[in-house]
DNA sequence: TGACCGCAAAAGATATCATCTTTAGGATCG
DNA sequence: CGATCCTAAAGATGATATCTTTTGCGGTCA
């Protein structure tokens, strides 16, 4: 039995129609973070579909990072602040179905994390070049701890994108580490730590200097030099 | 049907587990793209759970860019091999949330361009020229209609990524042009036009001529230019 | 103030029908 | 006899309705 062929078009299914109908809302200022969307049957009601249609739209919402769901009463779904980690899962997981290796990455880095400190020694406030001394000693006191002071430099890079005051480079930054960076460093000893922490040491001069080119190229030399390591770590690594 | 006590603790949903289920095996490369995951009902059986649970962690995994599905005999979910435009989508709903501005946005795509105009000049392929050339053309014969203009120079730039043979600019590219570009070109006229297309005749030959550095210096100051522009356009339309 | 309880809301299960898509088989035509 | 087109069946998701279970917020009462 076929449906006249005037009602037929409708091959997007509802769920895709209500994400739609949302995303556009969002890029259009019509919702704003925070902002109360309804609950799964308020959805489903005025939208005149089934509360399994507006469940399927709210697991996309959500898995986009568009709304929070929270249960209860008084739960339901809001829209979000945002979430950068979903963003860096996202990359994540397009850089993994893609099969691209940390050389193609962290060269791309190199260009994000090279503007960032470009960018930081020309706007770095006080606080800013405090945070990154503080970062600074955590890392000196951790050489006894190398993966322990892997997660300090991470966090020492990100915080010089932070100095950019760019937040888009953060973002980047923090999908490019997620997918760059190996749980555990298996060729970093203490030797190449404490060369990393001299190079630290050497950025934070030049951004508190406000040096923005030396600050670029210094930056830029120092992930090539990561890049470089970790390229014969995986030429190394061909078995095991 | 109700759980044993036993196996009653699950906080986090069914949903969300069944996800990481399927993230983790692909992230440890036990799933490649292409592989069928199985049908709604099979999924629901294997993991011991309803047809609804299975379809929740399914909206997920498609919204994050991790499976496909496909309806029909021979139907079912499958990991995908990939989607940029999904990653690009994550990025633009991230920026939204936050209120980033365009003039943020420029700013680090001067880097990535830079980046990608530098390495195009030092590994661009013929073929890689040849496309190049071709939209160039193209945008030549545009210039009676702005909009199109605009849209083919948007392609050159990403050519321009593609030449450079690395993939996270490209992705990085269009996940940037989707969100700093807009979709119709308010304050470009002839005479900006014939500028634009002059500076990519400028790119294309710094690139067929392997000149790294000079190309990316170029790039940074075309994409400067840009965000100039687009900075003014920003200021001049508080009011219409 | 604090513990408790009620209720609202999502999470999950089950059954059923609708719709889409592929495929295989049969009818038709050259 | 062979190729092609049509059609019907089968297999899968899409959508609806209705139900139970779990969770967490908020008000109430001591």
């Amino acid at each position: 039995m076929s449906v006249h062929p005037l009602f037929a078009r409708r091959s997007p299914t509802m769920a895709s129609r209500l994400v739609s109908h949302v995303r556009n809302a969002l890029f259009e200022r019509r919702y704003r973070p925070g902002d109360f969307l309804g609950t799964e049957k308020e959805l489903a009601a005025t939208h005149g579909v089934s509360r399994i249609v507006a469940r399927d739209a709210l697991r996309t919402l959500e898995a986009m990072g568009i709304v929070e769901i929270a249960r209860g009463a008084g739960g339901g779904a809001r829209i979000t602040h945002g979430n950068p980690a979903l963003f860096a899962e996202a990359l994540a997981v397009q850089l993994e179905l893609a099969d691209i290796d940390a050389e193609e990455i962290l060269a791309a880095q190199g260009a994000v994390e090279g503007l960032a400190a470009e960018l930081a020694a020309q706007r770095a406030t006080k606080a800013d070049v405090l945070a990154l001394k503080t970062l600074l000693t955590e890392a000196e006191s951790l050489l006894h701890d190398l993966d322990a002071f892997t997660r300090a430099s991470l966090r020492f890079h990100l915080a010089i994108a932070d100095a950019s005051h760019n937040r888009v480079l953060h973002y980047q930054l923090i999908s490019l580490q997620h997918v760059s960076w190996p749980n555990r460093n298996r060729t970093l000893n203490r030797a190449v730590a404490r060369r990393i922490l001299e190079a630290h040491r050497r950025l934070l001069v030049l951004i508190e200097a406000r040096q923005p080119r030396e600050a670029r190229e210094f930056m830029e030399a120092h992930v090539g030099m990561i890049r470089e390591r970790r390229v014969a770590e995986a030429r190394g690594s061909v078995c095991c």
